[in-house]
DNA sequence: TCAATCAGGACCGATGCAGTCCTGATAATG
DNA sequence: CATTATCAGGACTGCATCGGTCCTGATTGA
């Protein structure tokens, strides 16, 4: 449970690759380098776009460009940005309309405090963070350089 | 995104009831007191009791009864019943014949921090902190004595 | 022996997600 | 100005998972 969708995961591989250049980057490029499938990719960018976390550049010679560092996009952006708010039961969230049983359930809005608490380690974790993580890509394919293990 | 199922919801509501009470509990006793429909109780409730978070009797006069109090019992615990195991990614859990792109990946293990804050934000938080958070349930009249089997 | 209750599945429908594709808008270039 | 490369924003389908129900035993008290 719990489990994110993977095209969060797919977001966080896309990122990291956007961080590692200066200029704009394209779809395919990105794909190529990634080993995403390309339409996935151009999705995943269009969603990161609509939230933000990207800018993109029309037309020939166009692409997408990092508009934050990574040290400053915690990874809860990124998951509210592909996944939607996060929040733990259907019951969540001032949906006053959404839980079919109001009077019924006597939990409604116990989840608040887990929901409070899943967020704030969210937000504390930034993609730079997860750049830097323990586990240093065991087999890197050419294109990416190797990641420097770090001790935590 | 980040949804936990609705089972888990309703074990919450279930522990708590089974709290409330000194002797054990049937599945249709429960069902009644709170409105989930029975078969879903009992449901639950096996599952809870596979992972030793109640105990059951057999057999006439039999039904549930909670082993630990709920400051006792961690919400962590009561979603990796129900949910299984805590873990954001598929890529996860030492499965490292799951990813099908492991040589392109250059995310291998790095939500490993993320789902280790996740767990810690989890366990924290126990039911009891849940069954006093802030929020009284701001439209359930009776408190939480509905016998209403769920007319919708 | 009989009835009540849990155990442990199988089973089906609905919901949501992953992934693909299509059509248009924008902008650089020859 | 025409062409081409690229993003924008959908719709669409197949698949997996989950929610919920039900059935057949095993156990135990009366």
């Amino acid at each position: 449970m719990l489990r994110l969708s993977k095209l969060t995961d797919y977001a966080v591989v896309v990122l990291v690759r956007l961080a590692g250049m200066e200029g704009v980057q394209t779809s395919p490029g990105i794909a190529a380098a990634t080993g995403i499938p390309e339409p996935t990719v151009a999705k995943v960018l269009k969603t990161l776009a609509a939230s933000d976390l990207v800018s993109s550049q029309r037309g020939a010679k166009g692409g997408y460009r990092l508009n934050r560092p990574l040290a400053d996009l915690p990874i809860a952006d990124v998951i509210a940005a592909v996944d939607g708010p996060i929040a733990l039961t259907a019951c969540v969230e001032g949906s006053a309309t959404g839980c079919e049983s109001q009077g019924l359930c006597p939990m409604r809005g116990r989840w608040d405090p887990v929901n409070d608490a899943i967020h704030k380690a969210l937000t504390r974790i930034t993609l730079a963070d997860m750049q830097t993580a323990p586990r240093p890509a065991f087999r890197a394919p050419a294109g990416r350089a190797s990641l420097q293990p770090a001790a935590e």
